[in-house]
DNA sequence: ATTTTATGACTGACTAGTCAGTCATTGTCA
DNA sequence: TGACAATGACTGACTAGTCAGTCATAAAAT
């Protein structure tokens, strides 16, 4: 069915010798407008009720152009999420020094992830997710193989590290990693939803629930 | 005036074996069946992709018949998360008795979610809700008000009583009682998304996140 | 001039919502 | 009690509209 890996993805080869706006590079700007555009529409509606015109025109291409790179919705939304995920566990892989106290890292990952995703686009993309991946079992899979196992195992490391140096009391805590990052999920899907009603101060949270991991934070 | 439809339960002779169906009992069993039926559609495939005629064909029930009780799509999907909402926020609004300690409390709360909730069709709602919300102001607004918000507040109350009884140490706490239960919510979406990957122990997990808030437990 | 890329009018499959007609149930009267 | 009339719940074929995907044509690049 779609093994195809579609319309050869204008990846340049190493090299470049070619003039910026070569054809490879035109082809790719229309693909990132069309990623970004169907991104917008695609949190905003929806899969199914989003509509492939209204993303051609916020895209600023004809219709017909989304097909020159994608084989068809379903496989669009699927390779939009493998598009925008793909950086940023790129990123999140580049770890930091391990340098400093296990919380100094947590805390590290907390206001990283609070910058980079809480209330921004890529958590409305986190909600998207929740909310289509029973219908995309293909998208939830990538999304549990590249972000969710990774996150967890990389949690875990941190809480086993923890505990190795006492900073940790609870040491069943490395069974349930999730427990870690659960308020700043509820985070993400707090501001998309209730936002409006009730603020939440995500920070702040986050630093009470590290507080009660870690105890109470001493002086710095 | 004897216009009233008298919804005439009386009207069955006592020793007849044909309380069958009054006109008002099969129309009450009819929009059962619909909002059931609808229930697992939406839950399955989603507001949007959602077909009447299935609901129609699921509910056994002519198209037609489904707008002789709901205004239009919109408006039973509305209606629909209002019907199944009420009877939970009521029976968890019947407080259980205000015995034992604060951990037994919430621990019994946390079972009876367990049960309830988690990897039910009701979890399957609290997903769904996630994913419509952004698009159904009105359902969002809703959940907020009737589940949300109560639970917050319950929940703050327990926290704050724990916190006085000195059963919780840390005392911020009570400003993000969303902390209490993100666990709880995690489970739900896990169970509905990655069950198939790595199933999660919903139950030791809660376990384990009251451990790190009341301190390990004695004995039981 | 030829090949590649882009366009957008067009098609056909699909579906929310309607409504004229049917008929089981209920009410009335002899 | 039985026959007949009124009611309105129920049906499903139908309408009007939507939208994913196509393709003949045009523009651009080489």
């Amino acid at each position: 069915m779609t093994k195809e890996p579609t319309t050869s993805v204008a990846v340049s080869p190493a090299g470049e010798a070619v003039p910026l706006s070569s054809r490879a590079t035109r082809a790719a700007e229309r693909r990132a407008a069309i990623v970004d555009a169907a991104m917008e529409e695609f949190i905003a509606r929806g899969f199914a009720a989003t509509r492939l015109d209204d993303i051609a025109k916020r895209a600023g291409v004809a219709k017909g152009t989304i097909y020159l790179h994608f084989k068809d919705k379903e496989s669009m939304f699927e390779e939009l999420v493998r598009t925008v995920i793909v950086p940023v566990v790129a990123k999140l892989t580049a770890l930091p020094p391990p340098t400093g106290s296990v919380r100094d890292l947590v805390e590290a990952f907390a206001s990283n992830f609070l910058k980079e995703v809480i209330g921004t686009r890529r958590g409305d993309l986190v909600r998207l997710i929740v909310a289509e991946g029973p219908r995309f079992p293909s998208v939830a899979d990538f999304y549990y193989r590249e972000v969710v196992s990774r996150g967890i195992a990389g949690m875990r490391a941190l809480i086993e590290l923890g505990i190795a140096r006492g900073e940790i009391r609870e040491t069943d805590l490395a069974r349930y990693p999730q427990i870690l990052v659960a308020p700043a999920m509820i985070a993400v899907i707090w501001q998309s939803l209730f936002a409006r009603h009730a603020p939440l101060d995500a920070q702040d949270m986050l630093r009470v629930h590290l507080d009660l991991i870690f105890g109470e934070r001493r002086t710095t």
